[in-house]
DNA sequence: CGAATTCATGAAATCGTTTTCATAATCAGA
DNA sequence: TCTGATTATGAAAACGATTTCATGAATTCG
């Protein structure tokens, strides 16, 4: 391997010379940059990036946490984000963080020891006492998911009012027993609020819950088999559900077409992000902007690492929408 | 940011010593070796990543390269690599190559400039030559994808007998009429080999296939709906279809059904992949073993790193398995 | 008991860049 | 023509670790 040094005495100049040429610095003639050039194409040389990262300081390189890649809504957006970066010459590291608060954890060595330049979050396990001491070492950006004590930025959407705009849709329809089928309610902001979102939408609409009709614990195809299969078994079976992903409402309308219901007039069935499996299952779903959270999101890291400024808390709130099939 | 050098004054102690204790290096007492931990505690010391890199000449990280994230073949691909490459202590560069020769090129950067110890590859776009002059700067590993000129390990699947299975079972079940829809069957040596299998079964069968039976350019749910228009306006229409994957299966089921066919009667579909969307539209569909892949590519990658030694070529060959489910 | 190992430690070299500082040469303005 | 800025270049320091080499102390062996 070729090394800065073997280039400047192939071309008979200094180091630093190469370097400048290298770095597009100003103050170096056309003569010796040719000369420059020329001495790296004869030696195949390239810069070593670890020498580069030590110098500099900088890693050009962002961590992103999603649970599982496998989950269609991450990898949208993992997707885009890998674009964005790229576009602007930075790389991206991918952590699988599981859904496991130890595993979120262990990735934030990343930024300590200085392997990347910066987090974006887009999954929160642990509470964010835990991510904050990190903050010193660089930029951290929230995207998906928010909390409130974190000062930093978020991009995010009102889940409030994303579940109140697909439930609202379900009232409008007709339905008045009303199902409720997500993932975690407890530890995750967005599953919290998308409750809020909900129950708020019945309120205001006088329609009154049964916790029967609540079932939780749900992110997969196979989740929604089972949620049917509970809800198939009550007395008082709810005439519709709103689920918080298109992959279990996916699982219900299959569960519910096999067991020979019809689908709205049985069960009506609303998804959440409006993955091609949606449109496939023509499902009725409530679309999440997910380019442009991304895109922001990545954005907004990028600005954070050049300007070399520690990110303040600054919210961006995108607008949902509904996108009406036939299965409400 | 406390360096190695603070560490050492704190504990009284040199350099030498604290980079022993850090690598765990033997010789150093156990006195010593408390004295150290305590003052890298205190100091909140951890390892610059950049340095060690610069000295220990390598990175602990290995590039990936997929077409897309968000196809799940892939993102399926990627989740058990990078859990397996974490295990093992290394991250992944996600590289998206956008099915684009070019950006494909792009990313041998990272290799050269020595960003990443290794790339593993699985899905290939550019003629082997191009990658042939980067086996220099680290190890490459093939997976899913393989070429003949290729002189290192490949880990992948027999295309051959997985599409001759899928069309044999049609041919089983009765049908004579077959269509062949997939991507693009000339630059990859899956697409050619998947033509041959199929080709092959026919011909065992002694049963003749229609050119225009053929539907090419096939990846997405979308695709598949411009297929099933395609096949439906034929005069002589196939009884059956092999597809590429399960999304274009799944695409050609929906048009079907939408356009009020029954399947398999009027139209028997195999998908390819058994992706959860298949197990969803009761697809019958020819498996691949994604886990294995992933697992057998990414411990062929560690082993050539730690064993800094070029590959030499091999072959993992790994077998199908027919699904069976409704749609046949 | 002396010689040969093994153990324990530190000084200094090294990895390959970028950046700072110094200096010389050229140029512009009065 | 002199002065001060601008342009062009190189020597050396810095980034923060690991590794080699040297050395003395402790241990083992014949």
């Amino acid at each position: 391997m070729a090394t800065i040094q073997d280039v400047a005495k192939k071309a008979g100049l200094s180091r630093t010379t190469v370097s400048r040429v290298i770095n597009e610095h100003p103050y170096v003639t056309e003569e010796k940059k040719r000369l420059v050039t020329q001495a790296m194409q004869e030696l195949n040389y390239v810069p070593n990036s670890s020498a580069r990262r030590l110098r500099r300081q900088q890693t050009e390189t962002i961590a992103v946490y999603v649970p599982r890649i496998t989950n269609p809504f991450f990898s949208h957006l993992v997707e885009v984000m890998e674009k964005e970066a790229a576009k602007k010459g930075y790389q991206l590291i991918l952590c699988q963080t599981r859904y496991k608060k130890e595993q979120e954890r262990n990735f934030l060595e990343l930024l300590k020891t200085k392997q990347v330049d910066g987090l974006i979050l887009t999954s929160i396990e642990n509470d964010w006492s835990e991510f904050e001491p990190y903050l010193s070492f660089g930029p951290i950006v929230v995207c998906n998911e928010y909390s409130d004590s974190a000062q930093v930025p978020s991009v995010y959407l009102n889940q409030i009012e994303g579940s109140y705009l697909g439930t609202k849709h379900l009232i409008d329809q007709g339905y008045t027993k009303i199902g409720y089928c997500t993932g975690n309610h407890k530890s995750s902001r967005v599953s919290k609020d998308r409750k809020i979102g909900f129950l708020q939408a019945l309120d205001e609409a006088g329609i009154m819950m049964k916790e029967e009709w609540f079932f939780y614990n749900a992110y997969s195809v196979q989740d929604g088999f089972a949620a049917f299969k509970k809800l198939s078994e009550l007395d008082d079976k709810p005439q519709a559900v709103f689920t918080g992903s298109d992959e279990v409402a996916a699982g219900i309308a299959k569960a519910a077409f096999d067991a020979g219901w019809r689908v709205p007039e049985d069960l009506a069935i609303i998804g959440f992000d409006n993955q091609p499996l949606a449109a496939l299952m023509d499902l009725t779903t409530v679309e999440q902007p997910i380019d442009t959270i991304a895109k922001q999101a990545m954005n907004l890291m990028v600005e954070a690492i050049q300007a070399k400024k520690p990110l303040s808390r600054k919210e961006v709130i995108l607008p949902f929408q509904l996108i009406k099939r036939s299965s409400t």
